[in-house]
DNA sequence: CACCACACTAAACGATCGTTCAGCGCGCCG
DNA sequence: CGGCGCGCTGAACGATCGTTTAGTGTGGTG
């Protein structure tokens, strides 16, 4: 990896600098004397180039977004399913863009109008290549394919959000390449066959739902969560303990 | 919503300032002067009630932990779905638990040891339940039990983890009622049927696995092993930095 | 009443934050 | 050569941080 090449210019050794700095530590995390550090300046000459810590951050947001994007095409014109394509790339190694997918990772969950935008983004990609799937016969119809395409986005981005986790719970620190190519096939299976072996479930979830449309005071059933961790009986089974 | 019950403890009151702060802006953005006058006290009588922050922390951690594990019983004694009814039953009115959901999304993205239990609590009851619903004939097998448990568990914590994000890309503000019931049947749809119509795929990307255990030189099929969600990696954490 | 424990506060301390300021050195242009 | 722009720095400012200190009032107990 290549953090912080000498001979790049001092601007840039900056905004490198602050990207993985932000990306490792948050955007309150990271101080303007760290980056300062970091690059080997001095803080003031942090603020000089950029006028704030605000509008470096805006900087690199600018830059994550190019580099996630594309820099050459609109973020529209490419094939729907290029930003996958892009990170499956950026999966293959990780450790080169470790500093751009921590950066990533802050700019969806901290908040901010760069960060909304990249998610609408990668949800109307998932949306377009759903629909392309559908039309082309691989992939199957949902009821509500708008919340579909997010639900589908939002799995795929739970492997950035949760990579500390995942690591340490399947015995790696991070989320190594091994650790990227052993989720392949569960999750493949999953989207194959899904996990439930009848649909006898979602077809209770579905019955409960079109007799309660509104907020239900009756059916047990409603099941809202998105996961499907609930417990295995069919919707009408209450659920225990307080 | 009452956040600020006046007949509470002024202890108790400090406490659950902590934690709707905590919640909502994380704990370097909370500051101690921000809870006391939440709480109508003084910054110093934070410190003389819990020590420190860290400890006022901790105390936060330790009451949320105990509202999802259940008072009465130990971690792991309860039926193995109960975790997740446990969620399930928050999710059902979010807005009356905003305060707890906010502050276990923070304890599981800000990084600590007890988030990391909670996690990993929440991976092992995932677990029990598929493995349950596996003997039981209700669920399939996966090649990768243990893989297959840690996917569903983080695509359960979408929700709360990107609860801003659905919310704004489906046109409402945060995670409502509605919101969340809509997320039902897509989802059950998912784990029923999955997403791809033929197993070409799965067949696909485990072949090429097979064929290539270490590090692949990729199977040129372009989706080969990526399919429209996995995007994700992300960087470990060394431990040296300046 | 005397005494003390304790909830509680006002004020301040030292650290760190983002940012500003005055100035230094060096290369370029007249 | 003289001046000037500019990359760059050390020092400082004001704000805010977590925490400490010294103290006040009050209520219970001997």
């Amino acid at each position: 990896m290549a953090p912080a090449p000498v001979d790049a210019s001092t601007r840039d050794r900056i905004r490198d600098a602050a990207l993985a700095l932000f990306g490792r530590h948050g955007y309150a995390g990271a101080s303007v004397r760290d980056i300062a550090v970091r690059a080997g300046v001095s803080p003031a000459l942090v603020i000089h180039h950029f006028g704030s810590k605000e509008a470096l951050r805006a900087e690199c947001d600018a830059l994550i977004v190019d580099e996630i994007m594309g820099r050459k095409e609109s973020l529209l014109d490419g094939e729907p399913g290029d930003l996958a394509a892009t990170m499956q790339r950026w999966l293959a190694d990780v450790d080169s863009h470790r500093a751009s997918l921590d950066y990533l990772t802050r700019m969806i969950t901290d908040g901010g109008a760069a960060g909304e935008r990249l998610f609408d983004d990668l949800v109307a990609r998932t949306r377009a290549m759903i629909d392309q799937g559908v039309a082309a016969g691989t992939m199957r119809a949902g009821s509500d394919p708008a919340m579909t395409a997010v639900i589908i986005a939002t799995h795929g981005l739970v492997p950035l959000l949760l990579e500390h986790h995942l690591g340490r719970a399947l015995g790696e620190q991070g989320l190594s390449p091994a650790l990227v190519r052993r989720m392949t096939l569960p999750t493949l299976e999953l989207y194959t066959h899904g996990l439930y072996s009848s649909p006898a479930i979602l077809e209770a979830a579905s019955a409960a739902l079109a007799g309660s449309p509104e907020t239900s005071r009756g059916p047990r059933s409603d099941k809202g969560a998105g996961d499907p961790n609930q417990d295995p009986d069919p919707p009408a089974a209450p659920a225990s303990d307080p």
